[in-house]
DNA sequence: CATATTAATACGACCGGTCATATTATAAAT
DNA sequence: ATTTATAATATGACCGGTCGTATTAATATG
């Protein structure tokens, strides 16, 4: 097997790790040698794979939103299947597994922009990048709902995808607070449901 | 002056430098010594005023929330003043504070909820009960709302209270990251102006 | 003088980051 | 093709500093 690859496949391993780890104790309650001992690489090798535990900050946001874009899209692009169902079927699924999780962790984007979002400028910019990924993708999806008229049109696509994720964001939050999926069963019904109709 | 009252000053003070420094810096990425040197206060002598540092955190939450509770309710209760009109008066006033303050801090609430809001139990309990106090406050406004005839009728006032309160939280998220007043100000109009509307 | 309250100091654990060195891979030279 | 020189990567001990907390000393109160 190649070296380089082997170096990448050690680098995403990292970035999984901490992915797991800044979820679950945020970025300044997790240290480097937590999730080097997660991922069975010594202390020293850190600095092989990235220049700062700043820069892995920023690295671990981009690897984070990742799945999440491909899981929405693989959704919206399912011909057989209307936009807004889809994005319902996602939110649903999204659910499904923040109860699994007894609704620890939420959404690292969420978690970070609160904590680091206004110290760390590299993060900010990753989030921000991140976010705005995500939101294109959902205001296209809310764009091609508005077409199928399941969607009202008097609304930009861009201010409901904004809205939508705001307020899921919210919810996230009390979810983690009350131990419950309510909050966030809540967002989609008023919004999706609701809101969203023409 | 009584030695008790001087020694709540000093806890006070403890408080007040501790909201400010966790809404700059986060739970984990504030440290003891930091707040202690803030409020003129050493080292030696945290322990006189809070158990731990999450016994503090905890009530650094309550003390928070406690002014916001205060000007809320100070406008709700203005008699010449309808109570949507009112509401929408408070949240203007609270972009006006956060444009003041460049975007950076958001709120407490919010940024622990985060951070912290499934990993300290004490913390977690604190902001469920500071939370809930505020949606309470207004919810009886909203309420009091629907009374009048500003508010639509075929939604709870406690359902939007929650979604209020929610979407609030997430657009503060993204103004902090966007450095932007736009999504709170985006915040209030679709709902307040819009989907609150009768 | 006895007692409680405050403050100084001590403590071990841990933080992010650096270092010289060891190992391995690549290139050059024979 | 084999040996030698060079570079790249891997590694764990270790840096100064800070963390939250405990213990001890000093001070104030009765």
């Amino acid at each position: 097997m190649p070296k380089v690859t082997k170096k990448e496949l050690k680098r995403e391993n990292l970035l999984n790790q901490g992915v797991a780890m800044l979820m679950g104790h945020g970025y300044h309650g997790t240290g480097l040698q937590e999730i080097l001992d997660a991922a069975n690489i010594p202390k020293g090798s850190f600095y092989n794979y990235f220049g700062s535990k700043e820069n892995f900050g920023a690295e671990v946001i981009q690897h984070y939103v990742e799945p999440f874009i491909a899981q929405l899209a693989a959704h919206l692009q399912q011909s057989e299947i209307d936009a807004l169902s889809a994005i319902q079927h996602y939110f649903d699924e999204l659910i499904i597994e923040l109860e699994k999780n007894e609704f620890k962790g939420g959404c690292l984007l969420g978690n970070l922009m609160g904590e680091i979002g206004d110290t760390s400028e590299i993060c900010r910019k990753s989030l921000q990048s991140a976010v705005g990924r995500y939101r294109d993708l959902l205001q296209s999806g809310l764009a091609k709902a508005q077409q199928q008229g399941t969607v009202r049109s008097d609304k930009s696509a861009e201010e409901m995808a904004d809205l939508l994720i705001n307020t899921w964001q919210g919810a996230l939050l009390r979810m983690k607070i009350e131990k419950s999926s309510a909050p966030v069963k809540q967002c989609c019904k008023d919004l999706l449901e609701g809101f969203f109709k023409p």
